[in-house]
RNA sequence: GGGUCUAUGGCGCAGCCAGGUAGCGCACCGGACUUUUAAUCCGGUUGUCGAGGGUCCGAAUCCCUCUAGACCCGCCA
């Protein structure tokens, strides 16, 4: 007896946005543009998490505006961090460049003006892709037009309190005895081996000098520079567990969701927004790393990072949105193997929304068309479109890998599954071709004839060769093993064997006419 | 040391965040169709929802305790 009223389109996306309204209205805070921000790493390749923080917090902004506010999505890149390792598959080169600014780094690929930018397109190219709005910000123009520079200011001259808080918070020591602010030196352009040691108050200056530091495990050598960096202007940037901070508070953000490696500085970050900054924290909600299969962190070293671009091969835009909109909690193990789920789980969701498939609970009705309404980014399509159960378009793609679209057309209008060949359907027979291709081959197993098979191997050629009805290739080898004293079960096996790779497979006559004769002739012959 | 998540038929998972008949895929069994296999279609079996307690008319779902596993933080970002 539920007797909650609906709020927005009864998702998670919609309670979190609502909670936020509260917190606001509670705070007093003006509403006539609410920002919602996402950090984006521009350090490492960007996997389909970085890209779920920029699409659910595009979520919430899309739940604000339903509720009647005007909101904003606020992509921040992150390209003022150092490079701290070479990403798998990266040059060796730019082992001179660790500890530098990634946006002082050039591009190893030489398409963008620096390796910051290279890393941020590929996840602003992930947006755009899966129809995300924002408004790009980078770190490096930030600090250079000095936009924290007040922020900043009050941090350090507040550091000791900040070190003590930090320390208290979160057991981390070292800001006790520095300021939280990594000047770059304007002699090697590192960045963390500068040493920030004095803030001059009045000049708005900080101390430091470029030695040896630890990254990781390897010692990156300073250059032994003694220098000053303004603060309203030069580069160098605040110590994360204080930027966040100083970033909300600069461009009033309201809402940022964090995945919980970031939840320490999220914690000291709230407490320096609130106590030091004097700006109330945004609204947050945390969410769990994407874990592979084998419930390890994704990680680019490992080699299994899942890109939205890679995704797209095989699954469409709407299929990541499912993924990310359908929950925030919980810890997932993530692989392209959920795509085909995915992709049946959204047609089904479709078929709920257009009332094709009834469900009865009032509240699951209303829970499932609003995650249908999220995925199609609160624009939902105005009818319902032509459904393939994608399982069977990538088992139809195994099959044919030449002239693959319009084959696996022709079967799909043979099956009844479709009416007429629509250019929809092409794009899906393309993208399971490629599941196919990538994921589905068959290691060629050595396949055991012995001569009683090959005779009759021997004699199917010759049947195939000549011009027959397709009808008849049934029943032809069914006789041919017969009276080779084959059994035909062993026979129809061999012959999956030899044209598929597996044990099963399609009822093989009409198979072997839609491959074509003469080509399964030859390639039996290759086994007798 | 601190923190988070997970535990649901044989296997893999959804449902939990807004309590109201325990679901899906695979597997398995039966039937239909096909002169065999397979595919397809129809039907069916499978569960003390990790353990214990609490709230409630009612708990897989909310609260507390415990157990096991995974992950994150304690470099840096």
């Amino acid at each position: 007896m539920s007797e909650t009223e609906t709020i927005g389109k009864g998702i998670w996306i919609d309670k979190l946005a609502s909670e936020l309204l509260e917190r606001e209205k509670s705070l007093g805070r003006n509403l006539d543009l609410i920002k919602v921000e996402s950090g984006l790493g521009a350090s490492g390749i960007p996997h389909i998490g970085s890209l779920g923080d920029a699409v659910r917090a595009y979520g919430v902004k899309l739940a604000l505006e339903n509720f009647g506010y005007k909101s904003e999505l606020i992509a921040y890149s992150d390209d003022l961090d150092g490079l701290r390792k070479i990403p798998e598959g990266f040059p060796k080169s730019l082992q001179e460049h660790i500890a530098k600014p990634v946006s002082l780094i050039p591009d190893p690929f030489g398409c963008h003006e620096s390796y910051g930018m290279h890393m941020s397109s590929i996840l602003l190219d992930g947006l755009d892709k899966v129809g995300i709005k924002y408004q790009f910000r980078r770190a490096v123009d930030t600090y250079k037009q000095g936009l924290l520079k007040d922020q900043i200011h009050v941090i350090l001259q507040n550091s000791s309190k900040i070190g003590e808080k930090i320390s208290e918070l979160v057991g981390q020591e070292k800001f006790q005895k520095y300021l939280p602010y990594f000047p770059v030196c304007s002699n090697c352009s590192r960045l963390y081996t500068a040493e920030a040691t004095e803030y001059l108050s009045d000049e708005r200056k900080v101390l430091y000098k470029c030695h040896d530091t630890e990254i990781g495990s390897k010692i990156v050598n300073g250059c032994g520079h003694n220098g000053e960096a303004d603060i309203t202007q030069d580069l160098g940037k605040l110590a994360w567990k204080v930027e966040f901070a100083a970033r909300w508070a600069a461009f009033d953000i309201r809402f940022e969701a964090y995945g919980k490696d970031i939840m320490d500085s999220v914690k000291v970050n709230d407490w320096v927004a609130d106590e030091i900054l004097k700006y109330p924290h945004p609204h947050h909600v945390k969410y769990e790393m994407f874990l592979d299969k084998g419930g390890k962190k994704i990680s680019k070293s490992l080699g299994n990072v899942i890109t939205a671009q890679k995704w797209l091969e095989f699954g469409t835009p709407k299929s990541i949105l499912l993924l990310l909109y359908k929950r925030i909690t919980g810890a997932r193990e993530l692989g392209f193997e959920d795509i085909p789920s995915l992709m049946n789980e959204y047609n089904e969701l479709e078929n709920i929304y257009f009332g094709r498939i009834k469900v009865e609970n009032q509240a699951k009705l209303t829970k499932s068309n609003g995650l249908f309404e999220y995925v199609n980014l609160l624009n939902p399509p105005k009818e319902s479109s032509t459904h393939v159960n994608y399982r069977l378009l990538i088992e139809l793609s195994k099959i044919f890998k030449e002239d693959r679209i319009p084959r696996v057309m022709k079967k799909l209008l043979d099956y009844g599954v479709i009416k007429n060949p629509q250019p929809e359907i092409e794009k899906l027979i393309g993208l399971s071709g490629n599941y196919a291709d990538e994921f589905d081959q068959q290691e060629k197993t050595e396949i055991e004839i012995d001569e009683l098979t090959k005779k009759a191997l021997g004699e199917l050629t010759t049947a195939l060769d000549v011009d027959e009805e397709p009808e008849d290739i049934q029943n032809t080898i069914y006789q041919i093993a017969k009276s080779n004293g084959v059994q035909p079960k062993d026979f129809f096996k061999i012959l999956y064997q030899i044209i598929l790779g597996t044990s099963r497979g399609p009822k093989i006559g009409p198979f072997i006419s839609d491959i074509g004769r003469k080509k399964v002739s030859k390639t039996i012959s290759e086994y007798i």
